[in-house]
DNA sequence: CGGCAAACCTGCGAGC
DNA sequence: TGCTCGCAGGTTTGCC
């Protein structure tokens, strides 16, 4: 479900939820999501506030009185909602609950199990492991032609790849990509090394303009996914190439037909006369 | 180091 | 109706 404009979108829901709210009680539905929940998961957060809610690349950062971090990962099928009243029976993978002291149920649920929490802290977040390892981010007024060379420099794979490689650029994922590259008219096979200057700098335009966009939208619903308040996304009225094999191209002129590929085993569409 | 397939897990739609 | 298959928005791991 989520890439980066689902999970900005996200983190602003939780921000309204959340912010200057205390957690009463977590409650833990089962002790692994991807990854086992952290030694004392729930006595670490309970009774503390919520100063405020965050995003680097993928990851939901909710940030406590006492610097603690809650680092959440979405994987394909994460979700929250939160409810006040007429709350609902609980779900199968309603995996964690989460009370707050103006009397909110805040419900993490994720059928496939490919997202995680856990735990850090605002002097430890820098060195873990999974913040050490991530690229840029990718709205970022840096991440100009020239840094896109940079990053791009020395890479054999096919651009398609190389902008989903999360210590390259942190936070593209497989919908954005294909609709990134057809914005920039770059084809997604093309070795990432072999992008010139101007190539290069139409891409940083268009990992810039796409990913706003998406995010103005609200993000993409494709199947169940929802705001933390319940909201839908719009930007799949917007797409141009996925999930559009054998529609024409709204860029050609003359009649083409969007082509679908796999690389790397994840689905790729693009148009193969204005992508080069 | 890079690149690729497979693994993690469940749900859904298509086809038989 | 019910089975099997393929596919899905992410990331890691192990192998070449």
């Amino acid at each position: 479900m989520p890439e980066l404009p689902e999970v900005e979108t996200v983190c602003r829901g939780l921000a309204k939820i959340f912010e200057g709210e205390t957690l009463t009680n977590i409650v833990l539905r089962r002790a692994d999501l991807r990854f086992p929940f952290p030694k004392d998961f729930c006595k670490l957060l309970t009774g503390k506030q919520i100063i405020n809610v965050s995003r680097r690349a993928k990851y939901i950062l909710i940030m406590l009185r006492d610097e603690t971090i809650l680092v959440c990962h979405l994987g394909m099928s994460g979700s929250f909602s939160v409810f006040y009243e007429n709350i609902p029976p609980v779900h199968k993978h309603d995996h964690v609950i989460f009370f707050t002291s103006n009397r909110k149920e805040i419900r993490y649920h994720d059928p496939r199990r490919f997202g995680f929490m856990t735990l850090t802290s605002q002097n430890e977040i820098e060195k873990h492991p999974i913040f050490r390892k991530l690229g840029p981010e990718p709205i970022n007024p840096n991440l100009k032609g020239a840094f896109i060379l940079e990053l791009l420099k020395n890479r054999v794979g096919p651009i398609k790849n190389i902008l989903l490689n999360q210590s390259v650029i942190a936070g593209l994922g497989n919908i954005y990509v294909s609709e990134i590259l057809h914005k920039a008219g770059i084809s997604p096979n093309r070795k990432a090394k072999d992008i010139k200057k101007l190539q290069a700098t139409r891409l940083a335009e268009a990992i810039s303009e796409v990913l706003s966009a998406a995010i103005k939208a609200g993000g993409t619903s494709l199947k169940d996914y929802r705001t933390p308040l319940g909201e839908l996304g719009f930007f799949q009225n917007e797409f141009r190439v996925y999930g559009r094999t054998g529609q024409n191209c709204m860029k050609c002129i003359k009649n083409v037909e969007i082509k679908k590929i796999f690389q790397a085993n994840r689905s790729t569409f693009y148009c193969p006369q204005c992508q080069r």
